[in-house]
DNA sequence: AACAAGACCTGCATGC
DNA sequence: TGCATGCAGGTCTTGT
């Protein structure tokens, strides 16, 4: 599901309903998720209060009162779910949160291709999981200057770059797409090839699509939820993710004749584009 | 160092 | 209906 605007999606209402509760119980229902749960998990977390839920990347982090964080990543497939009365529990869910006002959480993940672990806080910038992370981008530190520094020695496309967590952290598959086609640039261009002026386009179309989507609650395709159950809408926004074959919205050309939006793949990842209007 | 390809795991849509 | 195939929002590892 998720890239950074789901994620975003995810802390917002976990924010809301878990900052200042304390853990009253923890269930590791399935530790092999992509990294092995802690087996302590549960003896490390009861009691303690959680006093912040933050956003790197696609991780969350949710702040201990004990000076340890709980990362969270949630895969291609992870959902955080909040409940006051819970269901019994399927199979997907790995990892059961409880607090002291009743609210309890599903951690669920069909592929699990999510992780839970635990950090110090006061080492996190050193954790293996977060330490080669590029900068955020919706943070003071993105802007053409950045990435005119980063893609400098990059022969590879721009598409492929973008993914690149260390390039920049939380962009993902869909949004990839969707600012590259913004910007008007093509996903196969050699990414040290653009000019600053296009970085600039790029940059600002980057953090206008994620905002977009942050507001809309993120894009539910299939398995994206918003913690009350609720489904993302952002995927009505898309202008070219998965419309192969459609009409570009940005030109008027005849879909019959140019075959409209095209869909290739690059680094082993579907993209999507309009040959016409991204150069 | 940078890059491409493969691996991880499950569910779903499609086609035969 | 059943079965095979391909595809999916991500990241990590391996080999070039």
């Amino acid at each position: 599901m998720p890239e950074l605007p789901e994620v975003e999606t995810v802390r917002r209402a976990l924010a809301a309903r878990l900052v200042g509760r304390r853990l009253t119980g923890v269930e590791a229902r399935r530790p092999d998720l992509r990294k092995a749960l802690p087996r302590d998990l549960a003896t490390r977390l009861v009691g303690r209060k959680i006093t912040g839920i933050e956003r790197r990347a696609k991780y969350l982090l949710l702040n201990l009162d004990d000076g340890h964080v709980l990362i969270a990543h949630l895969g291609m497939s992870g959902r955080m779910l909040l409940y006051r009365k819970p269901p019994p529990p399927g199979p997907h869910d790995h990892v059961i949160l409880g607090v002291d006002d009743g609210t309890v959480v599903y951690f669920n993940d069909a592929r699990r291709f999510g992780l839970m672990t635990l950090a110090d806080q006061s080492e996190l910038d050193r954790h293996p999981l977060l330490k080669d992370l590029g900068v955020e981008p919706l943070g003071p530190g993105f802007n053409a200057q950045y990435l005119r520094k980063a893609l400098k020695n990059r022969v590879t496309s721009i598409k492929a770059v973008l993914l690149d967590q260390h390039v920049i952290a939380g962009l993902g598959n869909i949004y990839a797409s969707e600012a590259l086609f913004r910007a008007g640039i093509s996903p196969r261009r050699r990414a040290r090839s653009l000019s600053p002026d296009r970085l600039a386009r790029l940059a600002t179309a980057i953090r206008a699509v994620l905002n977009e989507a942050i507001a809309a609650g993120g894009s539910t395709l299939r398995d994206h939820r918003q913690p009350d159950g609720e489904l993302g809408y952002f995927q009505h926004n898309f202008t070219v993710y998965g419309r192969e074959g459609e009409a570009c919205p940005g030109c008027n050309c005849n879909v019959a004749a140019t075959g409209g939006i095209k869909r290739i793949v690059q680094a082993g990842r579907a993209t999507f584009y309009c040959p016409r209007r991204q150069r």
